[in-house]
DNA sequence: ACGGAAATGTCACATAAGTTTCATGTAATG
DNA sequence: CATTACATGAAACTTATGTGACATTTCCGT
């Protein structure tokens, strides 16, 4: 399984380093932020699964990053543990009312703070349980795991299944292989670039075989990748 | 809906106040009791809902009222989840066998214990008896606790009907290995994750052996785990 | 408490399914 | 028309699941 992206964001780089070997000691992938202007940064482009966030950040940014998450649309529902000095009880309060997933007082058992992540993580994906997305006669149902074009079920392996939910949940964008590689295979792995050529056409492949003209949902974008395009569908 | 109502047994005020701030923000009702004695006429007077139930209780009592709980027919059923502390592992293992429902250790984030608290209620309280799931010619009863297909019973363990029961109640959707042993097998169970295919397989030959349309009810969602979907059943 | 039947969990091996790479063909680009 | 990028089929490989057998445990009736 693709390993879950955790976001580090912590102006104190030793402790960075810290949560990193813990976290992908634990199979996480784990990305840096030092403030919150690059933590932004990274939200957008490494769409990471939740965010480890100290709140004692120079200039008490911390709060500021987690009121702009949480005010956000895009990223509203992204998951926040905080990490706290044990003192400030209050500064708990305060986090959690403004959205905060759950918190960790230092100095903390890396266990602990695993066991923590794994939880939230568990919790917030069945928050996103239930979706359903929909492209003209494309479904993608997550809960079942499944892929209907005009209600019939569409036959494609896992790597398929989770490209064409993230080329759903991201449309009229183009994506290099690299980035495709990045967001649906997860960090980490080494897998020539020319893989995703094949993924790309056995989802075209998939598409086609029901109604043709839904293999051109998928678009290649010469010199640069790919591209889903609901907007150009004939058939709607 | 009405709020369910949770008694909190600790010896220690300040824990109870907090439980009960923590249940009371959740839109819970809670009850304290100090000691055993306590909590018993309260389960007899105020019939709680469940048990939040602290393990480290003067004169290790906690084990003594669960004990006495899972004895007595009217209490037995009544959902139990202890409070440890988090070095005690032996202490959760035998009060797990003992019959207790949960637990969690102290600290914890009133979230997750929130959560742990729902999904009890949600898992005890969807036991009603005299329910019986129906799909096509499947019959599923509860209260006697049997199976018919075609009018004729079939044969299996507590466990395949455990698994078949919450398959029916919960269709289309593809689940995890751990996720089924979670929520048929119980929360912190220890058991091989591939053991829920030996059961798949012990629940399909069942369905087989009467009609084999049924076995694929139950459908492998390769790279996930399960789902029964009762949505291409041929049959019907 | 005791013996046997039933149920359970685990393992090892077989099989199926899916993934990656590679070699080659084909279309776009300047 | 040379070059580069992409498409495609198929082989090699990796993983996930199916399945039978077995050791253990649990449950009952004696």
């Amino acid at each position: 399984m693709a390993s879950k992206k955790v976001l580090v964001v912590d102006d104190e780089p030793s402790i960075r380093e810290m949560l990193r070997l813990a976290l992908e000691v634990s199979d996480f992938d784990c990305v840096e932020a030092q403030d919150i202007h690059e933590a932004y940064r990274i939200i957008a482009d490494d769409a990471p699964d939740m965010v480890l966030l100290d709140w004692m950040l120079p200039g008490g940014s911390g709060i500021e990053l987690l009121r702009r998450l949480k005010k956000g649309e895009a990223t509203q529902s992204l998951p926040v543990i905080m990490l706290t000095a044990k003192t400030h009880e209050d500064n708990v309060i305060q986090g959690l009312e403004l959205g905060a997933d759950d918190y960790i007082t230092k100095p903390f058992a890396p266990k602990e703070l695993i066991a923590r992540i794994r939880a939230l993580l568990r919790r917030s994906s069945s928050d996103q349980a239930g979706t359903v997305l929909t492209v003209g006669d494309l479904v993608l149902e997550i809960d079942s795991r499944r892929v209907l074009l005009e209600n019939k079920p569409l036959e494609m392996g896992p790597t398929e299944f989770k490209l064409l939910h993230f080329f759903m949940a991201n449309p009229e964008r183009a994506y290099s292989r690299t980035q495709l590689l990045d967001r649906v295979w997860g960090t980490n792995v080494h897998v020539e670039e020319r893989t995703v050529d094949v993924h790309i056409r056995r989802l075209r492949k998939a598409l086609q075989a029901v109604n043709s003209a839904y293999a051109d949902l998928i678009q290649t974008v010469r010199g640069t990748g790919y591209r889903f395009s609901p907007r150009d569908l004939s058939v709607l």
